[in-house]
DNA sequence: CTTTGTCAATACGGCGGCGTATGGTAATCG
DNA sequence: CGATTACCATACGCCGCCGTATTGACAAAG
C-alpha cells in the first residue's frame, strides 16, 4: 500500500539467479529492450516476461509505464554524466591527448554496451517527448562545454571556438551512430585525425 | 482483384480535395508519420484516418504494412539519392565549395521537410529491421563515395583521405541529428570551417 | 506465534491495431 | 446498356498491451 522505497540501485543480476528484484533490474531491463528498439518497445508485460515475473510486480515498484521511463531517462543521464566526469578525472595529459580521448569515446565503447544504441535510440525519443528531449539538451549541453574547456587552451577568437566545438561535437555523434564496416583501429585514427585537425592553427 | 498497379507518384495533394487517392498518398503520409515518430508510429489505420478513409482502402494498394514499410525505403532511397546527384550535375566551382555544399546540406534543408527527422527515424529503424539496415548502407556508401571523389583533389594519401572522409560524414550527419539551438547562419559557419578544416593540408 | 510489510500471481475490462471477408458504388468499356 | 473494374465501407475475430483489484506467499519484527 506505502508506495515503494526509491531505492534504485539497477542491481547486478537483472536475469538469472536472484529470487527478489527491485526497481533497478526493471529499469536495467527497460535499458536492454531500449537499446535493439525504441521506446515503444519498452513495455512493462515484456518486461516481466523478460525476467520471468508478472505486471503484478511491476507496479508495485512503479506507479505507471511513465515513470519506469523517466527513471531510465534519469540512469541515463547520470550514465553520460559518469563517463564525462571519470573523464575530467584523468588529468596529466596535454589537450590533444584529452581530446582524443572525448571523440575516441564511442570507438572505445563495448560493444556489448549498446551506448551508442542507447543514445540513438533515446534521440529518436526525444522528438515525441519533451523530457526526453530536455534529457538530452541537459547531456549536449555537458559534452559542449568539455570540448569549450578543451579547446580553450589554443586560443582561438570567439567565433572560430565555437565553430571547432561544434564540429567536435558533430563528429563524435556522427561517429558514434555511423554503422559502417569500419573496425575498432580505423575508427580511432579517424579520432586522432579529426583530434589534429581541430587543435591545428 | 489483381494487385494494384505500380503508380508510385506520391501525388500532390495527400489531403483535401481529390476525392480518390493512390499508393502514393499512403506513402507520403506514412513519410510524414515517420518524421514525428519512429516506425511503429507508422499504422495503417491511423494513416487512414489521416486520410479520411478507411483500411479498406489500404489492402486494395498494399499488400500489407510490411509491403507499405518497403515503399516507404525505397522513396527514402530515391530521395537521397536524387539529393546527391543534383548536387554532382552543380559543376563549375572548387572542390572547397562543393564540400560546403554538401556539408551544409542538413543546414540549408527547408525545416518543413523533415529531412533530419526521417533521417534520424530510418536510422533507427535500421537497427531493428534488416531491409532498413540495407537501405542505410546503401546511401552511406553513396555519400562516402562523393566525399571520397572531392577528397581526391588534394593529394592526400590513402590512409589520411580515409579518414577524412570518415570525419566529413561524421560530421554532416552529426550536424543533420544535434539539435542545438544554433541558427541557420552558424550552422553554416560551422560548415565552412569543418571543409577548411578537412582540405587543409 | 502472530502481525506487518514486501513482493508477486491471477483475473478482469478496456483499447487499439492487424488482416480478412464481404458487400456497395462510381467510372469505364465492350 | 449491362458488365467489369477500381476503389472504398462495414463488420468481424484475433492478439498484445495497459492499468486495477484481489488474493497469496514469505520474511522480519514484535
Amino acid at each position: 500500500m506505502a508506495p515503494p522505497p526509491a531505492t534504485d540501485r539497477v542491481s547486478a543480476d537483472a536475469d538469472g539467479g536472484s529470487a527478489r528484484l527491485g526497481a533497478g533490474d526493471w529499469v536495467a531491463t527497460g535499458l536492454r529492450i531500449l537499446a535493439n528498439g525504441n521506446v515503444d518497445d519498452v513495455r512493462v508485460e515484456v518486461i516481466a516476461r523478460e525476467l520471468n515475473v508478472t505486471k503484478g510486480s511491476f507496479y508495485w515498484h512503479f506507479k505507471n509505464r511513465q515513470d519506469l521511463l523517466e527513471r531510465i531517462l534519469d540512469h541515463w543521464t547520470d550514465w553520460a554524466t559518469v563517463q564525462i566526469t571519470r573523464w575530467a578525472r584523468s588529468e596529466g595529459q596535454t589537450a590533444r591527448d584529452r581530446l582524443v580521448w572525448l571523440l575516441s569515446l564511442p570507438a572505445r565503447s563495448r560493444p556489448d554496451k549498446h551506448g551508442a544504441d542507447i543514445e540513438l535510440a533515446i534521440r529518436n525519443w526525444a522528438r515525441q517527448d519533451a523530457l526526453a528531449a530536455e534529457t538530452v539538451k541537459t547531456v549536449d549541453a555537458l559534452r559542449a562545454g568539455f570540448f569549450r574547456e578543451l579547446l580553450s587552451e589554443l586560443d582561438l577568437d570567439e567565433d572560430k571556438r565555437a565553430e571547432r566545438v561544434a564540429i567536435a561535437q558533430s563528429f563524435m555523434l556522427g561517429e558514434a551512430l555511423l554503422k559502417t564496416g569500419q573496425d575498432r583501429e580505423a575508427r580511432l585514427a579517424n579520432a586522432r585525425a579529426c583530434a589534429d585537425l581541430l587543435t591545428s592553427r
